[in-house]
DNA sequence: AAATAAATTTAGGCAAAGCTAAACCTTTGT
DNA sequence: ACAAAGGTTTAGCTTTGCCTAAATTTATTT
C-alpha cells in the first residue's frame, strides 16, 4: 500500500495543488495533468481504491488524510531537488521544476532526509516557497501577492509560485528575481495590472496574471 | 527517436552488462531483467524497432551502436549518481546500487553534465568501477580478479563489480572494502575457492563466485 | 539419424493509462 | 419548471508490458 505509480502520484499531486483536502471537479483535474476527462475518472478510482482520495461521483474528488500526508511528500521531495538543482548544481531557478518533476517521483525516504541534511534541512525552495518538513507540517509562506500593497510602497520580491516555464521566461525578460526591490507605482482599476518602478527607476507594467504569482514583503 | 521508458533502458542496460555488444540469448537476457521469456522477446522487438538491437530468431539480440551508446549513456547516469550518493550524501557503498538504479532514468543531459562537474568530473565510481565518460569512452577497468593472483602474493582490493545487494552483505560481512590489503594464501584446484589472510592475520575463503568479482592490484 | 530435451517464439490474457464518442447527471437560463 | 448547455461518467478501443500455456525450433543424446 506504499507503492505508487507516478501516474497516481501526478494525480495526487494535482489534487493538492488545486484544492488541498478541498473537493476537485474531475475536469479541473483533468486538465492539471494533462489528460482528458475520462482517464482522471479513471485514475481517481484507482486511487479511491487504494485510499487516497474520496468520490463523490458527479461532484468531484477530494483527498483522504493519506492522500494528503503523501501529496505533502512529494512536495518535499519536489522542492528539495529544485534547492539541490539550484544551490548545489548552478542551474537557474526557471530550469529546475521540470527537472524536479521527475526527480520527485525517486523513491526512497532515507535519500530524502539524506538529500535534505545535505541541504541544511531548508525551509524554503529557490522560489521562496515553503518546504513540507519531514514530520508534514508546513512553514510559514512568506510575503503577500503584490495587489495588497498600496501604491506608492516599496518592497521587496521574496517569493514567485513555482509555475510553468513561460511564467518564468517572462520574469527572466523583466529581470525580476528574488530579493530584487520595487516601488510599487499604481494599480490599474481596470485590469488590476500593476506598475512597478526599480531601483534604478525605470517602470514597467505587470499584468494581473503575472503579478498574482509574486510575492512580496514591504521594506 | 530520443526518449525510451525505464523498461526499455533496463533492457539495453541488462544487453551491456550480459555481452557488450555481443550476441546475447533470449533467455539470459530475460533472466537480468527479472522477467519470462516472451516479455523479453517480445521487448526485444521493441527495442529492434527502435534501432537500438538487431535480433536473429531463435539465435539472439545484439546491440546496435545506437544501442550501445545509450546504454554507455545509462551505465555513466548510474556511476555518477552512485558516486553522488556515497561522497556527498554519506551513503554507504553498498546501499546505493537501487537508489542509482532509480536515478539513472531521469532524463537530462544537462542535469548528468553539471552533476558530474559538481563531482569533479570522476573516472571511477565508489566500487572503483569506470564511469563512461560524455564522449562514450570508458576509462581503463582498474586491478584483475584475485583468481589471477599467484600465492603468497600481496595485494590491495580497488574494485568490485556492482552487482545485487546480498553480494555487498556479504562483503560487508567479511569485512571487505575498497583499499584494503590482503595476503593470498592459496586457491582451491578443486574449486577455485581461494584463501585469503588480512593484514592483522585472520585467515578467511572466498568462494569462486565472491572472488571472481573482487578485483585488486599487486603490492 | 532419430528421439528427446531445452530454449525460443507464438497465441491469448490481464492491468495500467490513455483516447473518442455516446450516454448521463447537474446546472442554468428563461 | 423545463429545456438547453455543460460537465461527468460509461462504453469500447489502443498501446505498453507482463504473464501462462502451447507450438516451434535448435541442441543434445543415444
Amino acid at each position: 500500500m506504499n507503492n505508487h505509480t507516478e501516474s497516481e502520484e501526478n494525480y495526487i499531486k494535482a489534487l493538492y495543488h488545486l484544492g488541498g483536502d478541498d473537493v476537485v471537479a474531475s475536469g479541473a483535474l483533468a486538465n492539471r495533468v494533462g489528460a482528458k476527462g475520462p482517464s482522471a475518472t479513471q485514475a481517481v478510482r484507482r486511487l479511491a481504491s487504494k485510499g487516497l482520495v474520496e468520490v463523490i461521483p458527479y461532484k468531484g474528488v477530494k483527498l483522504t488524510l493519506d492522500g494528503l500526508t503523501l501529496a505533502k511528500h512529494i512536495l518535499r521531495k519536489h522542492r528539495l531537488w529544485e534547492t539541490f538543482l539550484v544551490e548545489k548544481l548552478g542551474f537557474g531557478w526557471e530550469e529546475v521544476h521540470p527537472l524536479a518533476e521527475q526527480l520527485e517521483h525517486i523513491q526512497s525516504h532515507e535519500l530524502v532526509e539524506k538529500l535534505a541534511e545535505y541541504l541544511d534541512s531548508p525551509v524554503h525552495d529557490p522560489h521562496g516557497d515553503p518546504i513540507p518538513q519531514a514530520d508534514g507540517k508546513i512553514p510559514p509562506a512568506i510575503g503577500k501577492p503584490l495587489q495588497q500593497f498600496s501604491e506608492g510602497s516599496t518592497l521587496k520580491v521574496v517569493r514567485v509560485e513555482d509555475a510553468g516555464t513561460d511564467f518564468f521566461t517572462q520574469l527572466d525578460h523583466l529581470e525580476i528575481s528574488l530579493g530584487k526591490e520595487y516601488t510599487l507605482i499604481s494599480i490599474s482599476s481596470f485590469d488590476s495590472s500593476i506598475q512597478l518602478n526599480t531601483e534604478s527607476g525605470e517602470s514597467f507594467w505587470l499584468s494581473h496574471s503575472m503579478s498574482s504569482n509574486i510575492y512580496a514583503i514591504a521594506l
